[in-house]
DNA sequence: TATAAACTCTCCAGTGAGTGGAGAGTAAAG
DNA sequence: CTTTACTCTCCACTCACTGGAGAGTTTATA
């Protein structure tokens, strides 16, 4: 398929679809006439992948070693079992930190009325 | 206090810190003689919030907003309060999206048994 | 008191991960 | 057959830092 389908499918531009190509994070077959390149169903499952794991800023780089967990035959299992624990462990405390913070705003929120009168008691109590 | 302390209680590097003096983030007294920057308490709470809310893909200047809520006394609560809620659903979705992940990442642990073959049946799975 | 270690400053260039836009070729619909 | 939508390359820009050079300042130690 074009990069504008694989791109919709995976919910990315089709601008980083492009970029994604051309590091190598994924590697449409290009026509020789037209220079159009031909994503493979397998190249949209990657990119998926990639469009969720970096949104929590697992690097490009780290998106890499992620991939390799669902194409690169040769790697032990030991290996590829260990990469996916660590990662998980990443997003535990991506998750602790995220919820520390919604708790923060929510505590604001809960307390603030909500009205026109600029006095907020949590805004007061926060900016002593 | 200075900003190598300032950097330490906000779990930020110098260079960090510097940076968002340098952008008005933060404003610490200068010293005239030496032209270090004094850094307050209040400027230290400023850097631990946006050191957690850049965590999470909040941009600086939505960093700002967020900090609006915090010393600009003369806004409508109405409007702190929406921003705030704005916020937290912003990070509900976040929330959503990475537990997704994770649960995907354990899938893929779980049923990887860990040993030294290089044949992991979620493996086969997915790269089909 | 001298000096070394640790800290801070400015300035400038580089990085990662895109994003925007120009200029041109290609494909599909009317 | 033309208009519209899509794609291509290339190059410059952005954001949020980060690294390093070169120099001044403060603190601890000999």
């Amino acid at each position: 398929m074009n990069i504008g389908k694989a791109a919709k499918l995976s919910n990315l531009t089709v601008k980083t679809v492009r970029y994604y190509a051309d590091i190598g994070l994924v590697s449409p077959v290009k026509n020789n006439n037209t220079g159009y390149r031909d994503f493979s169903e397998d190249d949209v499952a990657r990119l998926q992948f990639v469009s969720k794991a970096r949104k929590f800023n697992f690097t490009i780089q780290e998106c890499e070693e992620l991939l390799s967990l669902y194409s690169d035959k040769d790697r032990s299992s030991r290996e590829v079992k260990s990469l996916t624990l660590e990662k998980i462990s990443e997003i535990d405390a991506k998750l602790f930190e995220l919820k520390e913070l919604r708790q923060q705003l929510s505590f604001l929120a809960n307390n603030c009325q909500g009205n026109d009168r600029p006095d907020c008691p949590i805004l007061d109590a926060l900016s002593e």
